[in-house]
DNA sequence: AAAACATACAACCGCACCCGT
DNA sequence: TACGGGTGCGGTTGTATGTTT
């Protein structure tokens, strides 16, 4: 069955020959295609006008950049589609010489499975949600391949009773207030999540904490937060941001305040110092940021948690990248508190980590 | 060496939109 | 307003090539 267009014509189908090719580049070079439709009798072809024209499009086109796609180029893509979305042809206007096909064939071949394997969902750029949890290699040390993913994704669904399955149901609940310390506490949802892994069970809302109210970008260690509405009210789902990344550190900046109890802690980190010197002015002021959340969870990663991350000076050091394999935070329990404040994090670092998950 | 499997990419298909009649 | 042709777009399929068993 031929296309609509031209169904009453006997077309040839599948791949271009040479000659083919040079009919068409030939009579474009010559003639420009006006009509796609009356390009192939006038060209001598015996293909429909439209294959004519993706050939065209696609393959022949004198500007076209063949070849594989740059870093630069892939960080492109992945910035525009965490906007647009599946948009690839917008998309590929971005990137000059590239098509809508050749984008989408590269994210579909590549930068999809990258992300994956990143621990996050190329469709939202969020985290991946709790029961497709990315589980992160129980003694990464081992895993010595910088090429293989640090990630492995698990289905958990059948391994968990139907009270257990872990479906967040978002309620978007904003409310602002400010404790003595002059911290802004956005609630975002309320959030029932039952978690009976490892003997947890929470049942609690979650908050984000910021001392401005602006979207901020926590440069040095690619995670984001944001005080803004993170709750998409028709599918009642995080907004994803639109913020690019460019480090691959992973660096949540030094514990400077903590408050609550075993039912509500609240974390602050203030941004880590080391970040590049280029970005000290951008961020002002220091960004504070939290996890909040309630339960046996809190206690452990706020006490334990906190304790074995304690370094020389004193202070209460939050750089992941210097964790030496005693740390003891619950993984899952992170991506659970944490996404649902939207802070992203490039997890391809998490290899530079050595997490102790017994 | 050959079969099976995986991957990348070219091409197709159906649908939606635009525009002229 | 309805209709039909042309075009563009995104999802999907098909195929050549590479890799593994």
């Amino acid at each position: 069955m031929g296309h609509h267009c031209c169904s009453k014509q006997k077309v040839k189908r599948g791949l271009w020959s040479p000659e083919e090719d040079e009919k068409l580049i030939k009579h474009i070079t010559n003639h420009g295609h006006g009509c796609w439709s009356s390009v192939p009798k006038l060209a001598g072809l015996q293909r429909c006008g439209k294959s004519c024209r993706l050939r065209w499009i696609n393959y022949l086109r004198p500007d076209l950049r063949r070849g594989s796609f740059t870093e630069q180029e892939e960080r492109t893509i992945i910035d525009v589609h965490r906007i647009l979305g599946n948009r690839w042809a917008q998309i590929a206007k971005h990137l000059p010489g590239r098509t809508d096909n050749e984008v989408k064939n590269f994210w579909n071949s590549c930068i999809k499975k990258k992300l994956i394997s990143q621990g996050l969902d190329p469709n939202t750029h969020n985290l991946l949600s709790p029961h497709q949890i990315p589980i992160l290699n129980a003694n990464p040390s081992k895993n010595t391949d910088p090429t293989k993913p640090v990630f492995s994704i698990i289905n958990n669904t059948s391994s968990q009773t139907k009270d257990t399955k872990r479906v967040p149901s978002f309620r978007p609940h904003l409310s602002t207030n400010s404790n003595d310390n002059n911290v802004v506490i956005h609630t975002l949802y309320e959030n029932s999540l039952s978690h009976q892994n490892s003997n947890l069970n929470y049942q609690d809302h979650y908050n984000l904490v910021s001392k401005n109210n602006d979207v901020t970008r926590h440069q040095s260690s690619t995670m984001y937060f944001s005080s803004q509405p993170l709750v998409d009210n028709s599918t009642k789902m995080p907004i994803s941001l639109p913020i690019s990344s460019s480090s691959n550190q992973l660096d949540f900046g030094t514990m400077v305040q903590s408050w609550g109890g075993n039912t509500n802690l609240g974390v602050a980190f203030e941004q880590s110092r080391s970040r590049p010197e280029e970005y000290q002015e951008m961020l002002q002021p220091q960004t504070t940021i939290m996890a909040c959340q309630g339960n046996d969870v809190a206690h452990e990663f706020g006490n334990k948690g906190l304790d074995d991350m304690r370094d020389g000076d004193g202070l209460t050091n939050m750089d992941m990248g210097t964790f030496d394999g005693s740390c003891n935070i619950d993984l899952e329990f992170m991506e659970a508190a944490l996404m649902p404040c939207a802070m992203y994090t490039n997890v391809g670092s998490l290899d530079q980590l050595a997490w102790d998950c017994n």
